[in-house]
DNA sequence: AATCGCCAAAGTGTATACACCTTTTGGGGA
DNA sequence: TCCCCAAAAGGTGTATACACTTTGGCGATT
């Protein structure tokens, strides 16, 4: 397939992640490279590329000689990742809190209102996304892209460990949480809005079946 | 050259990050592939993997069809780059002082040493190594693997920029400033030991040229 | 003289070929 | 029956071939 269009690599790399955020992958499953090539209609050549690059997220683990397989992140390294989290989180929430103005602040309001609509009709999927994409979307409206793209970093393989150690009623109420995160901003209120992201984000952990969390906060 | 060892992209990678990094290429020189296959010995396709992994650390930027170059990061981006290094490295020191056991503080006392020699003996390549291995050292000494890829990622982009930005007296103190941060993670004194770790981050970015630096400390 | 367009050279993007490693399977011996 | 080894099948690692894009220069046109 010659010159497809040079996103190729990103479609299959984007169509995997989220076969394996939605489950249709199970950690550990093997991915086997002709395989996915005779699938995707491509060579091994972009397959090859485009597992690389998911091994780079972490989504997948590369074995030599012995091939690519979905990650199944452990209870330690699940735990790493929300650590990292919290400390981004509390500085990128002290930057907010700071900088932020009216409209991005607003911006943010706005996000709310897209998630309490995908959870009033319902849509799981759609209401994950937006769960995940509003950390991200605090790192945008700062501006910096460095921390963002470090915080896609995180999340991608936080809905991988959120798929392998979920328990029942897990984060029902994250919304909720962003929604006080906010009033707390907007009240430009340091303190307050420092421990309910510290919370909110002990909150998500805490849901999973892993060890009790130990939070940063003072 | 049929299965060399494992490693060979690897070692391309170490070979092509010092290269950058210690200034043998500079930002902005286009890499061609085939000549670095020639170099190397290898074919285009280990360099391409090679480069590949290098984009991912932004130490080089492809062009779709263009190629690859040595990447010159922005005032901008190199000033995202040390405000996360802040946040990251605020929760780290934070965790350590709350965690840390006698033998990881005096691990990092050795460091210290270590430091201390390439200082006396002016071995300025050494030094440099080693002032960015504090920071890593202190998240692998928190065994938290997350945490230290992060910093080692943002630590190489340091790197590039410090080359880039560098002013006369550039951070000349920062072993100082480390041995000030030790003492107050051994003396347990929270607050003291976030204000220098702040500091010390802040007096890097300053040694830079260019805009002024806004802290994140209270 | 300046500009546009075209052609050749250089270089990247993708596919394919082949070498080597891993795993599995099947048969023979204890 | 069980274990071990060998051979074949399946799959990864690297090299190479070929297609397409970009770029620089030369010449014709205005």
């Amino acid at each position: 397939m010659p010159r497809m269009d040079s996103t190729t690599t990103g479609f299959i790399v984007e169509s995997l992640t989220r076969s394996i955020v939605e489950h249709r992958l199970q950690p550990g499953t093997k991915l086997v490279e002709q395989t996915l090539a005779d699938q995707f209609g491509v060579s091994r050549t972009l397959i090859r590329q485009a597992l690389f690059k998911l091994s780079q997220n972490r989504l997948i683990r590369m074995e030599p000689a012995r091939g690519a397989f979905v990650a199944s992140p452990s209870i330690a390294e699940a735990q790493q990742v929300f650590a990292v989290r919290r400390m981004l989180e509390a500085g990128m929430t002290l930057a907010f809190i700071r900088q932020a103005t009216k409209e991005q602040i607003d911006a943010l309001k706005s996000h709310i209102a897209e998630e309490e609509a995908a959870v009033l009709r319902g849509d799981v999927s759609r209401r994950t996304v937006l769960l995940g994409d509003f950390h991200v979307r605090m790192a945008r409206l700062m501006g910096n892209e460095v921390l963002a793209h470090s915080l896609m970093d995180l999340l991608s393989r936080c809905a991988l460990i959120t798929l392998m150690y979920q328990s029942a009623g897990a984060a029902e109420h994250s919304h909720e949480e962003h929604r006080a995160i906010v009033a707390a901003l907007e009240a430009r209120d340091e303190a307050r809005a420092l421990l309910l992201m510290d919370e909110h984000l002990c909150n998500v952990e805490a849901s999973l079946t892993l060890a009790p969390v130990l939070s940063n906060t003072t």
